[in-house]
DNA sequence: TTGACTTATATGTCTAGACATATAATCGTA
DNA sequence: TACGATTATATGTCTAGACATATAAGTCAA
């Protein structure tokens, strides 16, 4: 039998005062500005000791809820609508989580010395080999994406001898590359011919780019562009999501 | 003088520990899988106590750099691409850091009963009041970007006599709105007549569509919508950005 | 009023313990 | 061999202290 309020003892204590703080922030009761109690207060309130309020309210800093200044306390801080977390997910589980098909189908492999444009596009200034794919992403057999990439085989040189006819380049990195960063560019173009045939769509139809260039600790991975047809595809991203 | 090796005493310690293994797993000595020591293993290491390298464990995790199992260890996560850090600045903030001058100039406002359309759009049910409004952004006097957006009145009643000739919509929201969660969708279209002139573009040349809904604890603010010139502008996320 | 100095205080970090809990590994039994 | 019970152990949470440090606020002199 439980306690009549429900003890709901399941949270533990601090990840409560955690959801607290941030659910009176999320409904506007404690508005931007405005200084939350002192850890001492808190610790009287919860009668838990300052450790565990302290943990508390640097998770919430560190999700940039609120700003902790020594001295004069901590604050909500105010909304921050430019930061997005935005979800690129992997082609695969992207098309299966719309209930579709996948397919994969490789369209051209290339290993060659880089060109200047090559090494324009990977950012580095040494000459050297790259492998260039071309390959296309489908739903339910009807195209999805198309995708043209470079790998560095400085950095990658596995990557000359995978074999990209069956597993998708994008995935084959994922288990072959310890670590990266990566940064993104999006953008929009209007398909030319060569497009508009990948994708089968029309010749002057709205396509949208994102480019994702890949590094691990200053050296250059891979640099890929994708191409999706821009009226058919969303990405969607979703700001502080609890 | 220092020490030899350059005490380096700034950092404190548990940041220090936790630098110390996000290097080994960002350079790839410690790959994906690989169980990094247990606590007590870096506890005898940095000769401190356990709660130091917990909280650097655990901020790790929060960041999923590692997963934490019980009884098992922690281990270094493999990369997920498929989330990134978006940042979508604040329109005025975008453009001065571009090093330009910031323009804006309202194109109309209307107050109104919220029509099919608009509900669709908000997300909402009962009819109620908005207020509409078009504007423009630009960077030394080129357009440089065109925004559509709708203010929910049952939730901003504030909104209907606010003047958005001078101030954008977008920052006023930010300064009489508490907080906000949000959801963007990023596609790409091609320029019809009225958006070709509002932006100064061809007709069919691509543009960037980034639409933005915002609500409060499940209450509806505001759905915006903001066309860029595909071509010239370009977002740029950072994945795992230090 | 201004600037320099002092003080009070809230947060930042850390310790040396404790018990809770999930679970990998082992052991025993059918 | 397969399965259920037991045990060992790494992490999860928490305490009641401690000292460090940045800084808001107050004090005092020029």
């Amino acid at each position: 039998m439980s306690l009549a309020t429900d003890a709901a003892d399941k949270p533990t204590l601090y990840k409560r005062i955690r959801a607290d703080i941030e659910k009176r922030i999320l409904t506007g009761e404690w508005p931007p500005g405005y200084r939350i109690p002192f850890e001492h207060e808190l610790v009287a309130r919860y009668g838990c000791s300052r450790m565990t309020v302290n943990k508390a309210l640097s998770e919430l800093a560190q999700a940039d809820l609120i700003e902790r200044r020594r001295r004069a306390g901590s604050f909500v801080r105010r909304p921050q609508h430019q930061s997005a977390v935005l979800k690129i997910a992997d082609m695969r589980a992207e098309i299966t989580a719309l209930g579709r098909t996948y397919g994969y189908e490789l369209i051209g492999r290339k290993l060659r010395a880089t060109t200047a444009a090559d090494r324009e596009r990977l950012g580095v200034k040494k000459a050297g080999k790259v492998v260039a794919i071309t390959c296309r992403h489908s739903a339910d057999n009807v195209p999805f994406a198309v995708e043209d990439r470079l790998i560095d085989l400085s950095s990658v040189p596995d990557a000359a001898s995978a074999d990209f006819s069956r597993e998708p380049p994008g995935s084959w990195l994922l288990h072959h590359v310890p670590w990266t960063e990566a940064e993104h560019t999006i953008s929009a173009i209007v398909a030319d011919d060569r497009t508009a045939e990948a994708l089968d769509i029309a010749v002057g139809a709205p396509c949208l780019v994102i480019e994702r260039y890949t590094w691990r600790s200053a050296r250059t991975i891979t640099a890929v562009r994708l191409l999706y047809p821009g009226d058919s595809h969303r990405l969607v991203a979703r700001f502080k999501g609890g």
